[in-house]
DNA sequence: TGCTACCTACCGTACGGTAGGTAGTCAACC
DNA sequence: GGTTGACTACCTACCGTACGGTAGGTAGCA
């Protein structure tokens, strides 16, 4: 059986992915968890304090993978590459589903301060890793490309936000297999 | 002297590519036009009507600057492409602001029906009409690439989408001059 | 007379958050 | 071994605030 605390978290981050932060509230979570409002308040003291564990829980499991990729020698560039772009695949099957980063990015004006921080972290280190799998994988002769890793990688990662942003309102689950395959292709 | 209702406009459009539909409230828009609520709701009845009038008020002046540049046959695709690209240059130099349709397309799951449509149109037209400059201008031989035209103008779109949204987060505005530079070194 | 633009006053709803209480668990103590 | 106290998880009931929207009235103008 889930901790509580967990479910919270879970339940939270599906609800900021598929709605948004603003739109989420501690009466729609108590009632996906089974218990009632003050009782979600009891686990999380605030909503920005709620907002900032979500975050932090998804950052942390980000960087666990990121860890586990590098530490692999096995793994070519363009298995880590797939492996960076599993989710957004996810996300193509998953008409109202976003990236949890680019759904608090759309937000960062209304967003409290504190959680304001986590998402630029957020951000950085997505787009950093996808620099360093462009990096090693040029210098290794795998991957190809004129840019320099850091602008390239900036965009790609924009250009993968952007797909699922666009997507939300298009309800054109294709492109972002598109996309992908448009990136691979630019790559060799 | 500007008609209130213009200013209504103006004022929501503003709001909404600052804070977001959602945040918007017809409290913060009869304070910046100098009314008083019930008096906005006088001009716009409802929230979602007001929504619907300021995207398609927005599609109408992109529409008509749209047939001034088809119509003119002394303008290049390159000086096209910089028209294209100007607003979101304007955009890199305001920290906190997006394209209309980037705001709203982060908020899609939260917007009234009515509104979603509208959304998905003006997302359309954006994409189609980039995808007209880019198809005119292979033909013209000025423009050279290898993507059909449809799926490099989808991308390209979903690039500068997902640029502005990072933007928000990241608050670096150089990026947006720089994918803007490397889509146009990508053209030649 | 009728219309437009605006106003004050109000309504119901939903939100984040608080106050205060209850039932269960577990360790410490006589 | 039973009693006590502290802690945790959860509850009901409530508060202030802000929202979208309504009712009804007024001043000016054609």
């Amino acid at each position: 059986m889930k901790e509580t605390a967990t479910k919270i978290l879970d339940v939270g981050q599906e609800l900021i992915q598929t709605r948004g932060y603003t739109a989420m509230s501690f009466q729609d979570i108590a009632v996906q968890v089974g218990i009632k409002k003050p009782s979600v308040i009891h686990h999380f003291s605030s909503k920005a304090d709620l907002g900032v564990a979500i975050i932090q829980r998804y950052r942390d499991t980000f960087a666990s993978q990121l860890e586990a990729i590098k530490n692999d020698p096995e793994k070519t560039s363009w298995e880590a590459l797939e492996f960076y772009f599993s989710p957004y695949l996810h996300f193509a099957s998953t008409p109202d589903t976003v990236c949890l980063c680019g759904a608090l990015a759309g937000e960062v004006p209304a967003l409290p301060e504190k959680m304001r921080a986590e998402v630029k972290q957020f951000m950085e280190d997505h787009q950093r890793w996808l620099e360093v799998i462009l990096r090693t994988g040029r210098k290794n002769g795998e991957l190809n490309f004129k840019e320099t890793p850091a602008r390239l990688s900036r965009m790609l990662f924009n250009t993968l936000q952007g797909t699922l942003l666009v997507k939300r309102s298009t309800d054109d689950l294709s492109q972002l297999k598109d996309v992908i395959k448009v990136i691979m292709h630019m790559l060799k």
